[in-house]
DNA sequence: ACTTGGTAGACTGTCTACCAAGTGCCATCA
DNA sequence: TGATGGCACTTGGTAGACAGTCTACCAAGT
């Protein structure tokens, strides 16, 4: 999305409020079907999406569709071309770095911002996702090192106390994961080294170096990318992007 | 008349009409017409918007309407509740401050692409909106004043390169520039010293100092919402929240 | 005075049906 | 081979219907 999501239960809730769960407007349902969809790779890049067909496959109407589609355009997970339909988008080559340097400073403005807000139980959580983490990683579990990392993550651009922020990046991340997943357990020890080392930065309230080592790590990550891509040959350069399809009835 | 126009379908069509641009979808339209409406305050804050309602004003359907206020929604401009409606989004008092400071680390960020991007072509167009902008601001011109500096800052982002700090920039810079227009004629010629610093430090290529000149600018601005609103007592800050209004037929 | 219960109206969420217009594919034709 | 015209398909938009839910309001009971 190019888009801002502030929605009604973004606002500050009063501590205690427990409110009852209400069902999730059909449009809502059909887009995190249909990111999840599109992210365990169930919906192809490139493929053709119809109306009818995906109303049918999920068992609603056109409508709910139509706008859920429109927002999965509105934030780049497809692209919609009038009167043809929509197609899962297929990123330009130049788009995971841009993604990756959009997250870069997002992440680093908020590791400056965690460091100045940043709670005794802030930094305790912090410390125990650290200490997981590395325990992941050294075991060998690569499931829950991206897990934690993840986790880790969010909790510190959570900690900027930024809506925005954490809007962004929550966007930016979920793009760079459909991306390109494969590249996190590469460098596992260092990565987590870097993470202990923004913690103590934070923990000691020095937001000009919670800053450079976020950037800095978020760097590395990005440079982990090219190396990455150097390495593998490209895979399918030229896509044989799904045309119309003939329905079958 | 507020009504938009839907194009060929709707009036009669004049002789020598050329259809060399297709007619955008109304739902961009409608998206369009409600945003200025809300920024030029025409829709009040808390406002309850009903569909039926902007689809008669705006001599459309529910449906173009519905989908625009769906992104207005995403986009933190209206809040949707669900069964209720749409109010005009009602900004909370830390708001302001938490966009401002996304804004720095997005401007900040594409400051330092700018700097390692710039071509020769650009720095020129950089030089000369930085003429002009400190032209009109020496004339007292608060509107060219005001102008020239989004321009100059909107070309700062876009030469970054970077299509999502674009994106993000943008959103938040007509968010920002709705909560409050009247900042920035107060620091009207620090404002332009300080482009002009910029401008300097991209021209050069230093990276480094474009981001922190960057950074420093628009912490300024935020320092001086805050001094703005210290001076000024709050505007209603009980303000009577839109409920249901009884259709007046 | 405060709560409870009930009622009425308004509006959204969703569905269905329908039509106009644009788009891409394909076969035909030069 | 290359242009062209027809055709099937799909969206964009409209209209109308209906259930569910939200608000406001009123009345009666405690």
């Amino acid at each position: 999305m190019t888009t801002i999501s502030a929605g009604p239960g973004a606002g500050a809730e009063p501590a205690g409020a427990r409110h009852v769960k209400r069902p999730q407007p059909l449009r809502e349902s059909v887009y995190e079907a249909l990111t999840e969809m599109i992210i365990d790779g169930t919906l192809e890049r490139g493929r053709h999406l119809v109306e009818v067909e995906l109303a049918e496959l999920l068992g609603v109407s056109r409508q709910p569709v139509r706008e859920a589609l429109q927002r999965l355009n509105n934030e780049g997970w497809v692209d919609l071309r009038p009167g043809f339909g929509a197609m899962v988008h297929v990123p330009a080559d130049d788009e995971v770095d841009q993604l990756l340097a959009a997250r870069a400073a997002l992440e680093s403005e908020s590791a400056r911002l965690a460091a100045r807000h940043a709670s005794k139980d802030d930094v305790a959580k912090l410390r125990e996702l650290c200490r997981v983490g590395t325990a992941y990683q050294e075991a060998g579990d690569i499931d829950g090192t991206v897990r934690t990392n993840g986790e880790l993550h969010s909790l510190i651009t959570e900690m900027s106390g930024n809506r925005f922020l954490v809007d962004f990046a929550a966007q930016v991340d979920r793009r760079v994961r459909w991306y390109y997943t494969p590249v996190a357990p590469v460098r596992g020890a260092a990565s987590w080294r870097e993470h202990n080392r923004l913690v103590k930065a934070i923990s000691e309230g020095d937001e000009d170096k919670a800053a450079q080592i976020m950037r800095e790590h978020t760097e590395h990550t990005r440079k982990a990318y090219h190396d990455l891509q150097a390495a593998d040959p490209a895979p399918e350069p030229s896509a044989p992007v799904q045309k119309r399809r003939r329905r079958t009835t």
